[in-house]
DNA sequence: GCAGTTCGGTGAACCGTTTCAGTGAACCGC
DNA sequence: GCGGTTCACTGAAACGGTTCACCGAACTGC
């Protein structure tokens, strides 16, 4: 059991320069003294090895610097690679994120979500899993959030990017539907506690305008389970697939490969979201993309303009685009 | 600006019960009181919807059940998959990971390091950038460290996972070397400013021993980035890659493809660390794998026996396979 | 020359826990 | 019935900052 190295506080710096601690409290964040001052015990923090402790700043200030991001499940590549990025363009701005994972549960969600805002994490970004529950109307209450993907039902969220999923759903099932496919497993990780997500309402909706069959699957995104998913599909005798997650259409390579089966001359395969490695895949994987930088400029301008009190957009919605690349031939 | 709701303290329920604050401190941990009372303070806790505030907590107690993750580069798929394991594993575990991405920079490295020091983390487990940093040492006296891949210089620390790289980079060499290539671009993450990794050391011997004639080039684990560095090198003339991630290696099969070079034809490619996507690829990429699994399990036991100090192996060596799928041809 | 500001700074309360050093009562053996 | 433990609990001091209320001195306008 090591013993922590003793830090010197703020009390100290006091005692060196002759002030009081609330002095040096200003003075180091440069408010209400003399530039003289500043300057004094600027010097004799550095010369003490000073830093303000976070944990005792959080608690009489109640603000930490840092801003809370809770992805929907780091299972799935795209979300993982969001969260890098959004994680880089916080430092960039100064910030620091936190980063957790609800892994596709929405109690988990909530929890976590509870235990950012007693971290005292200034704002949050979620990516939720279960935007309608009411749970996120007292979250707001609380704090800034910033939601990503779907808007969160009946709470005052400081900025929303929001995905055309009915777009997306659209572009997808008519690109399946044109290429002659007309039963469909549609695989999705939305688990089956939670409340049915606009984008899968929409999917039945539009299956049914276009004269689809489909068959929804539940597939997580880790690319073993998503992999056994599929394979049951296809032992199932399904040969064509829109996946609600690349990371799941990399399940359906997976299985397809371990059966023999060509894509796209056997089986059609369509992804959602565009990874960069879905560009790398031979054939590359036909699906919609988002754009993912706009993405996280968007959501980072809106949670630092909501943390800062500027004034900032408080919805943007994202278009997808058709992304083909031959997974998808004509069946 | 949300106001905060205003949650219940400690001393509300000491109100409540009649109890000192103490006795309902000591009592919601079930330390030296009895059930009875117990009993009482749990039921009461609960009506006021009380639960202790965890940077209040971490304030005086100087602990906070969390772990601090330090990642090398999360641009890395690898890394990403890596984190997101020990996140999971800490969870099963009931503990929290609070995960940073140091983005390969050293000093950014020491200062994340630091950071999470002072956010009071009960310990660390980090993919050291730059292992030979004196920095670690004093890490090390102020709480459990435990280190993935390299081995922290004079430091004592709680456990390591070490990856033997001699021996897979001598497995990546002499494979490309058996299979003709004498001229080999070496792409590595390190940056310029590190100082050289025991790895790339032995990278430089070995080459020397089998007579091959590399060139060490740097590359981001980004794809974008790694694809740019893969076409410069290309442009070079060279053929044969040796990538010390796998992730560089995508950016080398995206190289190619942009020149209509054929992998493994007219292009070889050797990656390193067995991420999922590589047997997806087509070619699959010849790698070299780690247990990553094993990697997580061992971590997480070391850094959660350290914690609860309870005895645990300090230092597990992990040893590489070739895993061959036909990305290097002969040259 | 006097009320009214502004400036630079102080003292003390406060944030919400944990923990250390007691303390009174019950219980023990003898 | 007496010293010695154990038990269940209390009071107060940390932990290391921030912030509120206030204060004297130096300006300001008139």
């Amino acid at each position: 059991m090591p013993q922590p190295r003793k830090r010197a506080t703020i009390r100290e710096v006091a005692k060196a320069t002759g002030l009081s601690p609330a002095a040096v409290s200003y003075a180091l964040r440069g408010m209400q003294v003399s530039g003289e001052t500043i300057e004094r015990v600027r010097r004799a923090a550095a010369e003490l090895g000073y830093e303000a402790d976070p944990i005792a700043r959080a608690l009489a200030s109640g603000r930490t610097g840092m801003i809370g991001l809770l992805c929907g499940s780091l299972e799935d590549l795209w979300q993982q690679a969001l969260a890098v990025g959004i994680g880089r363009a916080l430092k960039d701005n100064d910030r620091y994120a936190l980063i957790l994972d609800a892994a596709g549960d929405p109690a988990r969600e909530r929890t976590l979500a509870g235990q950012l805002r007693d971290q005292r994490v200034d704002a949050l970004i979620v990516q939720p899993v279960d935007p309608a529950s009411p749970f996120w109307a007292s979250m707001c209450e609380s704090l800034p959030v910033v939601a990503i993907g779907d808007a969160l039902a009946g709470a005052r969220t400081a900025g929303e990017v929001v995905f055309d999923n009915r777009t997306g759903v659209t572009l997808s099932l008519e690109h399946l539907g044109d290429r002659g496919h007309r039963r469909i497993a549609v695989l999705t990780p939305t688990r089956d506690s939670t409340p049915d997500r606009p984008a899968d309402v929409h999917v039945l909706a539009e299956a049914e305008r276009l004269g689809l069959d489909i068959e929804v699957v539940t597939a997580p995104q880790a690319l073993a389970d998503a992999t056994e998913a599929a394979d049951r599909a296809l032992a199932a005798g399904h040969r064509a697939f829109f996946c609600f997650a690349d990371s799941i259409a990399y399940g359906v390579y997976a299985a397809a490969a371990g059966r023999g089966l060509a894509i796209p001359g056997e089986v059609a395969v369509m992804g959602y979201d565009d990874h960069p490695m879905s560009g790398l895949l031979s054939p590359g994987l036909t699906t919609v993309d988002w754009d993912i930088d706009g993405i996280v400029r968007a959501a980072v301008r809106m949670v630092v303009g909501a943390v800062d009190g500027r004034p900032h957009r408080r919805r943007i919605v994202q278009s997808p685009h058709l992304r083909e690349r031959g997974s998808v031939g004509s069946g």
